[in-house]
RNA sequence: GCGAAGGUGGCGGAAUUGGUAGACGCACCAGGUUUAGGUCCUGGCGCUAACCGCGUGUGGGUUCGAGUCCCACCCUUCGCACCA
């Protein structure tokens, strides 16, 4: 055995012995309960990050832990590799992204490897191979067959000057990216999923995942957003023919009080007013312009222009004037709503802004006497508060019949009154929209759809899957480069043989990325999507990656597995079966990011940001920091703060120079023990230094143990020793189970804190040594196999069982009670097992005596095996 | 604005059901080995001059006993955001 650890020949070495014994490879076998670990496919942009080391390293104690718990356990890896990025590489670097990806996935896979991770490499995928992305092919051409994959028209950023789609991303301040054009919505025909129509049980499920966050799943709930209300329609006469304006509200009880309504730009309302009129005409053009954005909108004045137009209230005939409203959400409801300014805080600022009508028709039990209502009474000269303010609905006034009636009464009566008239109904409406995902770029699966004149879009017959996307082609910015290859756009309509066109889209990323953890099952298959081996495996038992996929990747996959097992891909599933099929991911780990420390010098206003590996810290005897500089010259920095690692900022930390300096298992320890899992991890290269420094404590104690025996230590002490490390153990099982790793590492740390304070080497040294190799291993793999071997241990400690305590070692024969006087604690004692409460509360009472002075013992609480409280 | 999570030493963080607050580590201090430095080893380390004092964001409460439970408030982070 060397005498120093040297981690570079300690970890190849065990890579080359799993390596030999393909270890990770994984069947499937009905004779063992299996465990499905997954952690999220990265994007092969070039290089590992660290975020990278924490999720794989996460996802591998796990799956190490199981298997040596004796469960069948599958961790494969694969790439999410189409994408954007390699498209801007390619523009940049003038290389096919099919060239650029494959590099890099050749270089990150070897990153993987040399971290140890226990991957079943044989099942590697990337979803940019046509083995992978026929199947999504195959999968559309299905559901667009069924009508849950349908063509529409879509809106998207078009940028005017490269005559290309821009991603939501792409546009900064309103303009395109690279032109710094201005740009436009463009409504082009685009291909789009029906999630919506899986939103109800969607959500639904979401209150049966107990082993997800309930954070991702309030989010997802959020997203999804079901809310029910009332669809009112509102008669107009237009052209002398009889029309009707439809919204949706879900406070129809206050219909009474609407004295407006406002319709979205791109309503067929205002489109008809702004053909008619040029003020009407210049607003929509307006808001057409403005923003893309969502989010912006919030920011933005309530304005609008009357559509010149009056519609009928169902209920009292009154006429009401239509607006077109820039708050009006096209996307949502019906495009429309009524105004209740009264009622309605966005109401009421556009009825203060063009003076339009306030009725009250909702009382709310107090009224407030706050200063912002003040203007508000001013104006509507009433002595009462706006409902959105109160947490209470209140009840009907000024409404006629409806007067007194509380919200759920009043809106069933105005339900039923406008369902008798035809002109209402109750409703549930969503927030969740269909999933559109036609993408006007090259580097993606292509849309397996034929356009033909005669026959309209032609889904490509089974025969002719997949439509292979050429990888030859190096884009230039200027639109998709598929539209300027006729070999693959000019093909033969698949139904009748004529002349046709290929649609060039290609799909949204998401869709690769919705189904790859079932392809695991089975990425040999060449017949179908997925076999019975994805029946074994799935669902997944433990997914891992960032809170970044919280909403979407994380419901297009929920909705993805469930349009899979309608299709029959499953087979035949029993309804109990389904329910847990159903959902991919049955337990979920949303692990914190990794942020560092970043710092700069101020030159005359201009920053250059300083590697936090090339500062020094000067600290006061307390250590708190109280300056920095640069070590190279001296120069003083700014403290910046945490944040991610970034280029920018110039606070990365690289992988490979990690492992390089101190190896994998100090990168894996390090990032297991610095943080739990789901927080954020604060870098700290001392840090580091600290878990190198354990490790090199483990090595050291292993040398000396191996080639000694014999112990001075007598009964007590290891007794002692003992006692501690399996109470250690049995602390580390449960912490392993609810995940929270940063405390299993502390755990080994502690093993061998009791065990350097044992004299010598007894039976109880050799005992623990093996229990801190084994809870080690899942963490340290390299370390751990290596040490396990030259302490003669055993072949391969990944074989050996996962330690469990022994009872016996766990009992004592004196138990130490901390002992309280009027709840302060005031010393321990020690009783021997088995005593009474009274006994011990005895005992108690005499090793505090001091405490007491004579006065009177009023009460005595004692806890069995922990405390004793004396009460005076 | 709405929603969620969280405030514990100089720092990262521990503390199953209320039961010795600060485990484990970093930083820091002292000593030792080596000595050019680092490595390595031993000890100390919440605050306080000290205590039988004070301490888990603030203020109340429940309890023999509160970081943990209840009420009110403050702050931070994250998510959503004109969703009718």
């Amino acid at each position: 055995m060397q005498e120093r650890y040297e981690p570079r020949s300690v970890e190849r070495e065990a890579q080359e012995f799993w390596a030999a014994r393909r270890s990770f490879r994984v069947t499937e076998d009905a004779g063992r309960s299996k465990f499905y670990c997954l952690s999220m496919f990265p994007y092969p942009s070039g290089k590992l990050h660290m975020g990278h080391v924490r999720n794989y390293t996460i996802g591998d104690v796990l799956t190490r832990y199981y298997r040596m718990r004796g469960r069948n356990v599958l961790q494969p890896m694969g790439w999410d590799a189409f994408g954007l990025p390699a498209e801007n590489a390619a523009m940049a670097n003038r290389v096919p992204p099919a060239k650029w990806t494959r590099d890099n996935i050749a270089y990150m896979k070897r990153q993987l490897q040399s971290l140890g991770f226990a991957l079943d490499w044989e099942r590697e995928l990337a979803t940019c191979d046509p083995s992978y992305y026929r199947w999504n092919q195959w999968l559309f051409t299905r559901l667009f067959r069924k009508g849950v994959a349908y063509k529409k028209t879509g809106v998207v950023n078009w940028d005017p000057v490269d005559q290309t789609v821009l991603a939501n991303e792409q546009v900064i301040d309103g303009r395109g990216w690279r032109t710094g054009a201005p740009v436009e919505k463009r409504e082009i025909p685009m291909y789009f999923l029906r999630i919506t129509q899986y939103a109800e049980e969607l959500l639904a499920a979401l209150d049966e995942l107990p082993g997800w966050p309930e954070q991702v799943k309030l989010m997802q709930k959020n997203w999804i957003g079901r809310s029910e209300g009332v669809r009112i329609g509102f008669e107009y006469a237009l052209e002398n023919e009889k029309r009707v304006l439809w919204v949706f509200t879900t406070r129809a009880d206050t219909l009474m009080g609407a004295t407006f309504m406002a319709v979205a730009p791109e309503h067929p309302i205002a489109e008809f007013a702004a053909r008619r009129d040029a003020k009407a005409r210049a607003f929509v053009e307006e808001c057409r312009r403005t923003t893309v954005m969502e989010a912006d909108l919030a920011q933005i004045e309530k304005q609008g222009v009357p559509a010149g137009i009056e519609v009928e209230h169902p209920l009292t005939g009154a006429k009401i004037p239509v607006w077109i409203g820039n708050y009006v959400l096209m996307g949502y409801g019906e495009g429309a709503v009524m105004g209740v300014p009264a009622h309605d805080e966005r109401d009421f600022a556009f009825a203060l802004k063009y003076g339009l009508e306030v009725k009250q028709v909702i009382q709310v039990p107090v009224p407030s006497e706050r200063e912002e209502d003040l203007e508000y009474r001013r104006f509507s000269n009433t002595q009462w508060k706006p409902w959105y303010e109160e947490k209470e609905k209140g009840i009907c006034v000024n409404s006629g019949k409806y007067d007194g009636l509380t919200y759920r009464a009043a809106v069933d009566a105005i339900a039923a009154d406008l369902g008798a008239k035809g002109l209402g109904e109750k409703q549930v409406q969503w927030r969740l929209r269909d999933w559109g995902i036609s993408r006007q770029r090259y580097w993606g699966c292509p849309i397996p759809i034929v356009h033909c004149p005669a026959c309209g879009d032609v889904p490509v017959p089974d025969a002719q899957l997949p439509v292979v996307l050429p990888e030859h082609l190096v884009p230039d910015g200027t639109g998709n480069p598929l539209n300027k290859l006729p070999e693959f756009v000019d093909t033969a309509c698949p139904s009748c043989g004529k002349p046709a066109k290929r649609e060039t889209d290609t799909m949204d990323t998401f869709v690769d990325s919705s189904w790859y953890f079932a392809r695991y099952a089975c990425p040999d298959q060449g017949g179908a999507m997925i076999d019975e081996r994805a029946r074994y495996w799935m669902p997944v038992d433990q997914y891992i990656g960032g809170i970044e996929h919280a909403i979407l990747h994380l419901l297009y996959s929920r909705f993805f597995q469930r349009a899979m097992i309608d299709e029959g891909l499953y087979g035949e599933v029993p309804a109990a079966r389904r329910r847990t099929l159903s959902e991919p991911f049955a337990d979920l780990l949303t692990q914190g990011m990794v942020l560092a420390e970043s710092y700069y010098t101020d030159a005359g206003g201009r920053r250059e940001w300083v590697n936090p590996a090339e500062v020094s810290v000067e600290r006061d005897a307390k250590g708190k920091i109280v300056a920095a500089k640069r070590v190279s010259d001296g120069a003083a920095v700014v403290y910046d703060g945490l944040g991610t690692m970034s280029k920018s900022k110039n606070n990365g930390v690289d992988p490979q120079a990690l492992i390089e300096k101190y190896g994998a298992d100090t990168a894996r320890f390090y990032t297991m023990f610095a943080s739990p899992p789901t927080n954020t991890l604060e870098w700290s290269d001392e840090s580091v230094e600290g878990s190198f420094r354990f490790l090199k404590r483990v090595w050291a104690y292993c040398l000396k143990c191996r080639g000694a025996s014999g112990s001075s230590a007598d009964e007590a002490a290891r007794k002692a020793a003992r006692f501690e490390i399996h109470s250690v153990l049995k602390q580390v099982n449960y912490d392993i189970e609810k995940r929270q790793l940063n405390t299993v590492a502390s755990g080994a740390m502690k093993i061998l804190n009791a065990l350097e304070r044992l004299d010598g080497f007894p039976a109880e040294a050799g005992e623990g040594l093996r229990i801190l190799l084994r809870v080690l291993s899942p963490i340290t793999p390299h370390l751990a196999h290596h040490l396990w071997r030259e302490l003669g241990f055993g072949e391969d400690v990944m074989q050996a069982a996962w330690p469990d305590p022994d009872p016996a070692a766990l009992a004592q024969d004196e138990i130490k009670y901390v002992v309280q006087v009027n709840g302060k604690t005031r010393g321990t004692v020690s009783v021997p097992a088995g005593l009474s409460d009274e006994q011990t509360a005895k005992l108690a009472i005499s090793a505090v005596d001091k405490y007491i002075g004579g006065k009177e013992v009023r009460r005595k609480i004692v806890v069995p095996g922990k405390l004793v409280n004396i009460v005076l």
